[in-house]
DNA sequence: GAGCACTGC
């Protein structure tokens, strides 16, 4: 059989679709060309270059040292067997997470692993006398005054300043407390939990009592809590459950500058609750530069201005352009060791392989000089690894040696980081970009903005006057760095958030007041998808099921899954599935020089299914080794991730149990109502093998390849779905399971009908969609939210 | 025949 899209528009799209479809501009990201851009370099076309090129610099290593050192390092050119490809020497360096695994490590990272020394700061200062001496406490009343008198504020506060720490028990001695919370948002976790343990010894209360924080997984809180520091997606939930926020009478939003996508909801959500409640004070946290923005944004409100600690910044740059960052980042750094005074160095980089090549190719020439003795600490920091090792960033070296860390950009929103005097900026970043259209996630090496440079060279300035490499004009700086780096919510997949929104009430979301407004072509999208998937009506109001939804941390898809699992008895196995794939990363361990190894130990899970069902029998597989870290080293999975598998888990069967959605299970035996769960939420997500090559989408008619990784790669399966489409070196799907065309149409009858065989070929009915038929002759049928009956999986077909 | 920037619920 074959099957067809019914084409159709909801009511409230209706009539304006196309027309905003068309002007809203579709937003590209330039990607550097040419040698630049280190994921054009992973182009087979360039391997042999780069194999012959390591041949060379293996050959020239030695004399190229010395001769180095001397070159001025606003050199434009390489030495010409001085080019380094991280991934040639990839290999070399093994995963340091995992170094267990492997006796015979690199030497530069064993060396890296006997400098993990702590040094503690010592003070004489007693914590009152501490809070005294920070700069904002000379500004004390004024700003209790500013509160007072304004309803918002934007406090402009260098790192440092002790805005984070300081201002929320400001507002608490002021009696703030004694009309509801005061409420402190962070970006992330570690820094809710870590600023509230700060601020309750400074108060001097047990962490949890007056003064507590609340972050996924974890709520340190207590009903004598007044001050409360929490992460902003969390604050986002407690708004689900009270739209008013009657439990605060302040909310302070800290580290705005960073702008995630949490930051620009909350911004739209707080400016409407204060004009529904007069009394809640805002204050908003920002960096110098967006401060103006910020303060138009809400109603042209004062800007409140903390002087912060820090010194001058001498900025350094390129006279040409480089040819290579990663070479010339590297010259910069020896040339800093040789010839400038003592104080740490921080290089940025993009990515774990870049960072693990650098210190690997620094470490070798310092040896080659005779200069790595114990004066030396080489430090590679990125998010993979685990968080102790992370933390050394903040310490500065010892008296009498240099740190040189090589960072991602982690490192420019870390809180602190003392000594470091050196910034070396070539910097790029790694983005993650998502089309809408397509749905397809991309990872591209961009240019830093300039609002970032400005961050990154800051780093050099915390400890006394300091200086900024930046491995780039001053020209590119002015003319082809972008000011502002595009926003979060401008790149990113909207569906969970504007399910979000919608739950909250606000149903016109093309004219919803965001500071900066996403495309309108994202937003459509996700008001598409969500109407397709039942959680919104024809109206753009919000279904029960919708509202159950948005309850659950995952994409609308995986829920809308979760949900009918229940009704097709398998939720037991669908919330194990959604758990899997809502870790970041492959739970697959493989270690470049045991891939085969690794590749048979996985081939054991597969299942002929694919690889939902596969993901299923590992994780049900370890729990049969009662959640052993051995059976995962023996069967090459990676246990820490197993772990966050099982968090997530419980913390799903909580929110069931919230919702009065039963946990069954479908036995052993037949997996099918799990394929017709994942049929339910991942309709649109339907591929049909090509005659010609690879898959082509249903949705799109987009040309996609089956992920090598998969259990159905080299199956060739006529009909599958895929969790999420990924495009790398070529357009892949990523977790896929074979389906049968029926349950596509069977579970999602309203997106799906049986093609005419009598009728004109699909391709063809694609280019020209007629409409769907009348989908509203029985209107009650499809609304869920007026009319509470269970949706039957089972509909006569054919 | 592949690639993981960074967060968060």
């Amino acid at each position: 059989m074959d099957i067809e899209l019914r084409e159709e528009e909801p009511a409230f799209l209706r009539g304006q679709t196309a027309h905003t479809m068309q002007l809203s501009p579709v937003r590209v990201v330039k990607v550097p060309e040419g040698s630049l851009n280190r994921a054009a370099l992973a182009s087979a076309a360039l391997a042999k270059e780069r194999k012959e090129l390591k041949r060379q610099e293996a050959e020239a290593e030695l004399d190229n040292v010395p001769k180095d050192l001397n070159r001025p390092w606003e050199d434009p050119m390489p030495a010409p067997g001085e080019r380094n490809f991280a991934q040639d020497l990839r290999g070399i360096a093994a995963d340091m997470a995992d170094k267990s695994r492997d006796g015979d490590m690199p030497e530069w990272q064993r060396a890296v692993q006997g400098k993990a020394v702590t040094y503690g700061k010592i003070t004489d200062l007693s914590i009152q006398e501490q809070r005294k001496s920070l700069p904002v406490f000379k500004l004390r009343n004024l700003f209790l005054q500013a509160v007072r008198e304004n309803q918002f504020l934007i406090a402009v506060g260098e790192t440092g300043s002790g805005k984070t720490t300081q201002l929320t028990q400001y507002l608490y001695e002021d009696g703030y407390a004694r009309r509801g919370r005061i409420g402190c948002t962070q970006p992330r976790r570690v820094a809710a939990t870590s600023v509230a343990k700060r601020v309750a010894e400074e108060v001097g209360c047990r962490l949890g009592a007056e003064v507590g924080y609340t972050i996924r997984y974890e709520d340190c809180t207590s009903p004598e809590t007044c001050i409360k520091y929490c992460t902003e997606g969390m604050l986002i939930r407690e708004i689900l459950l009270d739209s008013e926020l009657r439990r605060y009478s302040v909310i302070m939003l800290d580290e705005a500058h960073e702008r995630g996508i949490n930051t620009d909801v909350l911004f739209g959500l707080l400016k409407g609750i204060c004009k529904r409640r007069h009394d809640l004070k805002v204050i908003i946290t920002s960096a110098t530069l967006d401060a103006e923005k910020f303060a138009r944004y809400f109603n042209d409100c004062p800007i409140f201005t903390i002087p912060g600690r820090t010194f001058p910044v001498q900025k350094l740059f390129s006279r040409e352009p480089e040819s290579d960052y990663l070479d010339a980042s590297l010259q910069t750094v020896m040339d800093i060791h040789m010839k400038e005074p003592p104080g740490d160095i921080l290089l940025f980089l993009t990515g774990q392989e870049e960072i693990d090549t650098a210190c690997e190719i620094l470490f070798e020439r310092m040896k080659a000089l005779g200069s790595i003795a114990p004066e030396l600490i080489i430090l590679p920091v990125y998010s993979s690894l685990p968080s102790d090792m992370q933390s050394r960033i903040f310490e500065p070296a010892p008296p009498g040696s240099r740190k040189i860390v090589i960072s991602t950009n982690i490192a420019e929103t870390s809180v602190t980081i003392d000594g470091i005097y050196y910034v070396v900026d070539p910097g790029y970043v790694k983005q993650m970009v998502f089309d809408s259209k397509t749905g397809m996630d991309q990872l591209i090496v961009t240019p830093i903005s300039r609002a970032q440079a400005k961050q990154r060279a800051g780093r050099a300035g915390r400890t006394g006057p300091g200086k900024c490499y930046r491995l780039y004009t001053e020209q590119a700086f002015h003319n082809e760095m972008l000011a502002n780096s595009v926003p979060e919510i401008q790149r990113v997949n909207l569906s969970s958030t504007v399910l979000q929104l919608k739950a909250m009430g606000i149903n016109d979301l093309i004219g919803y007041d965001f500071m900066d407004p996403p495309p309108v072509q994202s937003l459509v999208s996700s008001l598409e998808l969500l109407y397709s998937l039942g959680a919104i009506d024809s109206e753009g109001l919000l279904t029960r099921i919708g509202r159950k939804m948005a309850e659950f941390p995952m994409s609308p898809e995986l829920a809308k899954s979760l949900l009918a699992s229940v009704e097709l008895g398998c939720s037991e196995e669908m919330l194990t599935i959604a758990a899997m794939l809502s870790a970041d990363g492959s739970v697959f361990y493989r270690p470049r020089e045991k891939q085969a190894a690794a590749d048979s130990k996985k081939a054991k899970f597969h299942q002929p299914e694919g690889d939902h069902l596969t993901l299923l029998t590992v994780y049900n597989s370890w729990k049969a080794s009662n959640f052993s870290n051995s059976w995962c080293f023996d069967n090459y999975l990676q246990y820490r991730r197993l772990r966050t598998v099982s968090d997530i888990r419980k913390q799903m069967v909580g929110i069931m149990d919230r919702y009065k959605q039963d946990i069954v299970s479908c036995g052993e035996r037949n997996f099918d109502p799990v394929r017709r769960a994942l049929c339910a939420g991942f309709f649109r997500h339907a591929a049909k093998r090509d005659p010609q090559e690879g898959y082509k989408t249903l949705v799109e008619g987009t040309l996609v390849h089956m992920h090598p990784s998969s259990a159905l790669f080299n199956k060739n399966p006529e009909w599958v779905i895929y969790h999420e489409l990924v495009m790398t070196s070529k357009e892949y799907m990523r977790e896929v399971t074979l389906v049968e065309a029926k349950w596509l149409v069977e579970m999602a009858p309203t997106f799906f009908r049986e093609a005419d065989a009598t009728k004109i070929s699909k391709r063809k009915r694609k280019e020209r969609l007629e409409p769907l038929y009348n989908r509203f002759e029985k209107p009650n049928e499809w609304r869920i939210s007026r009319v509470q009956k269970p949706r039957r999986a089972k509909q006569t077909f054919g």
